[in-house]
DNA sequence: AGCACGCCGACT
DNA sequence: GTCGGCGTGCTC
């Protein structure tokens, strides 16, 4: 293989003390500070800490200074350098190109990537030794450690793990070492990486999935970048096959991302790949430690380690030698960073293995439609799985028509639905029951005024949630308590809550299956990710008999026992103005379809809907997957929306209308810039949810074709103006959400 | 982001 | 007459 990396060839920059140095922070000040080079001096990469007004942050040295305007007695020297590794170059490239595309200051890109802290060095390690003198007085205890001390080997050992092994304390310990009986060591920790086992398993495949993983490993062995859409029914084993591309990338001297939707990282994901690799892979996610996310940085930063799982945030941990990215469930919307640092992680991971000569592979059984096209224009390459795993056989899928069940108010399973459960309770198998709606009703209704409950601080509706007892905003998270009587006209007892969520649907279920073991899986009310684990284990070991859920169900969870899973409302996702709606829930009732018949039994979906005709129910159930996305695919094209077009989305929010509506009014009539290269501009409209936390929003929204010329074209109609502080600018490269 | 500077209301 | 509200602006 290549050694291409994101290494660069061409020498490192070296800074001598005093020299001037431009550095990068991740305050929202514009570009790079002046700086001399602190004692030392520094090379380009390097992290540094500097002095700004009276504090001291965090910056990597972006290059030479080039600020000739500043006096040159006002640039004061850095501190020091951060003994951490270095940012690479091409690192350095990939934040400057990922910043230019989704129009972020660079200085907000490298907030994304971890920063080291101020004081951190490489992490060290005290170990206890025998000097050779002995004590002056001899307890059992001190014989205990010595006697410890040398049965352990010369490396010696943590004052801890003394303790723990001479079944003594702390006080003792620190007692000879007073009186210099044993000595302490201070060594950078040397973390025992635990060896991946990467020579080919293939025989372990599947006829199917090894002629697919050959493929792969072809491409892995190219060692260049190239994009490959790995795409293959549910259960037709997608994991084992690109964990073969993980283990040869791996063995090649490469490291490898697998970057999966946060909720997919389960113990049941890093149990496959122990099973395949013989230890578990390094991680990287929200809930990890802070002193765990200092390990895995430096480790990846030094090129040490060779396998990192992570969520999306890890698409900006420092590769040094990147081989292989995997972007598992591609489709899945949670790619896409919408708080802060507005990015789409699929897409990300594309350029960064672009620019680091490595291969994507993008992973999904119902991709994206912009995968699916790129797949189709030969972009990328497609790569198809399509047998199911085993014995395993595809569900059948079919449509509750809703119009002709008749259900009386406040139920929401339907006849046909509930026999088809009460057949798999007599099976001893599992039902799956999917509704996309969190909590127990998503409106609460005064019958005596019509008063709805909203929240004070977006234009919404507040969500009964009945086991916490509270009604809850589902835009900024507001509580208040379940009142008695209605807020406005004081009437009690005349309270209403209107539609479904799934705790709601848990007590249909509950009344209607009395003796079933019920299970609901919600992010809200599992609250720790702990609780969520244990709760899909339960359900896997068979401990369950009816799951009910949102979206989280829908996630690559094996339940060997699970043989129907029914969507209670499928026509949820069709209404609204996303483009995507469609695609979405093509998606989404895909994915849980999948969820049921994974081994010998054979599998059923039921889609409860209003319109079963619906060219989405119809693409579903006739299982022609493909014809699905042609048809989508045309249909965009001749809209020219994404892919085939290109969507920026501005936000103008602030605390009040006038100055929102005014700024937004001042760029619409100064559209010059996009008029220019053609672009079109939509809006300004205030936002479906007009006020959030307190915020007002209007949106703007450019079309125009796919070319880079977008985002300069952006950022000069946006520079013509300057805006009053309070009011705030969003701009969203692709955007997913048009709320 | 912080922190200082700076110009208009309710208090010792 | 001051203390302090947070709007605006700067940090190499």
């Amino acid at each position: 293989m290549q050694p291409t990396s994101d290494a660069t060839l061409e020498p490192t920059q070296l800074f001598a003390e005093g020299e001037q140095i431009a550095v990068m922070t991740a305050l929202p000040v514009k570009g790079a500070l002046d700086y001399l080079a602190p004692p030392g001096g520094v090379s380009v990469g390097d992290y540094v800490s500097v002095p700004l007004g009276a504090r001291s942050v965090i910056g990597v040295v972006w290059g030479q200074g080039l600020n000739t305007e500043l006096d040159r007695d006002k640039l004061r020297p850095a501190f020091n350098r951060i003994d951490v590794p270095p940012m690479q170059d091409g690192f350095r490239k990939f934040l400057e190109r990922a910043a230019g595309y989704t129009l972020t200051p660079i200085n907000s890109m490298l907030g994304v990537t971890r920063l080291p802290e101020a004081n951190e060095s490489q992490p060290t390690r005290r170990t206890l030794h025998l000097s050779g003198t002995k004590p002056k007085v001899m307890t059992a205890d001190r014989a205990r450690v010595i006697k410890a001390l040398e049965e352990a080997d010369k490396r010696g050992l943590a004052p801890k793990s003394l303790a723990r092994r001479a079944n003594s304390s702390a006080a003792v310990i620190n007692g000879l070492l007073k009186q210099g009986v044993l000595v302490a060591q201070t060594l950078p920790s040397t973390y025992r990486m635990a060896k991946l086992d990467t020579s080919p398993s293939l025989d372990r495949l599947t006829q199917a999935q090894r002629s697919v993983s050959r493929s792969l490993l072809r491409r892995v062995q190219q060692g260049t970048y190239r994009t490959v859409l790995l795409q293959g029914v549910p259960g037709a084993g997608k994991t084992e096959v690109y964990l073969e591309a993980v283990a040869a990338a791996v063995g090649a001297g490469r490291q490898v991302l697998v970057l999966l939707p946060e909720i997919a990282l389960t113990t049941q994901f890093l149990d496959r790949v122990s099973e395949r690799f013989g230890c578990r892979p390094l991680q990287w996610h929200s809930a990890i430690s802070k002193a765990q996310k200092r390990r895995v940085w430096n480790l990846v930063g030094s090129g040490r380690a060779e396998f990192v799982v992570g969520a999306r945030s890890a698409l900006f941990l420092p590769f040094t030698n990147l081989g292989l990215i995997v972007v598992d469930e591609e489709h899945d919307r949670s790619f896409k960073q919408e708080q802060s640092v507005i990015y789409n992680a699929r897409d990300m991971s594309v350029l960064r293995a672009a620019m680091s000569g490595s291969l994507a592979v993008l992973c999904s059984a119902t991709p994206s439609l912009e995968s699916w096209v790129n797949a189709n224009s030969g972009k990328y390459e497609r790569l198809e799985l399509s047998t199911r795993y085993g014995s395993a056989r595809a569900p059948v899928i079919d449509t509750i028509d809703m119009r002709s069940e008749k259900l009386s108010s406040n139920r929401w399973i339907s006849d046909v639905l509930a026999g088809e459960i009460q057949n798999r309770l007599e099976l001893g198998q599992q039902s799956l029951l999917f509704l996309n709606r969190r909590g127990f009703a998503p409106l609460t209704i005064c019958r005596a005024c019509g008063h709805q409950i909203s929240c004070t601080e977006c234009d919404v509706t507040l969500t009964e949630h009945r086991f916490r007892r509270e009604l809850l905003c589902h835009q900024c998270g507001l509580r208040m308590n379940i009142p008695d009587e209605c807020p406005k006209c004081s009437e009690s007892g005349q309270l209403a809550q209107i539609g479904p969520g799934v705790e709601r649907l848990a007590e249909e279920v509950g009344g209607l299956f009395p003796n079933a073991r019920l299970e609901v899986l919600s992010s809200d009310l599992s609250g720790s990710s702990d609780k969520l684990r244990a709760k899909i284990k339960a359900i896997a070991a068979g401990q369950v008999d009816i799951i009910i859920g949102t979206q989280l169900v829908a996630k690559g969870h094996n339940f060997p026992l699970l043989s129907l899973a029914a969507v209670i409302d499928a026509d949820m996702g069709l209404q609204g103005a996303d483009i995507r709606a469609a695609e979405h829930c093509f998606q989404l009732i895909r994915q849980v379809a999948g969820r049921s018949g994974r081994l010998d039994i054979a599998g059923v979906a039921l889609l409860q809907t209003w319109q079963p005709e619906h060219p989405v129910m119809q693409a579903i159930v006739s299982g022609d997957d493909e014809n699905f996305w042609q048809t989508e695919a045309t249909e965009r094209e001749i809209a020219g929306i994404p892919p085939f077009g290109q969507y920026v989305g501005i936000i103008v929010s602030g605390p009040d209308v006038e100055s929102v509506r005014d700024v937004a009014g001042t760029l619409a009539r100064t559209s010059q810039p996009l008029e220019d290269i053609g672009a079109q501009l939509f809006g300004p409209a205030p936002a479906p949810i007009m006020r959030i936390r307190g915020r007002v929003r209007y949106r703007l929204l450019i079309k125009t074709e796919r070319s880079m010329a977008v985002q300069s074209a952006i950022s000069k109609w946006l520079g013509q103006h300057k805006f009053p502080g309070k009011v705030k600018l969003r701009v969203d490269v692709d955007p997913y959400s048009f709320l």
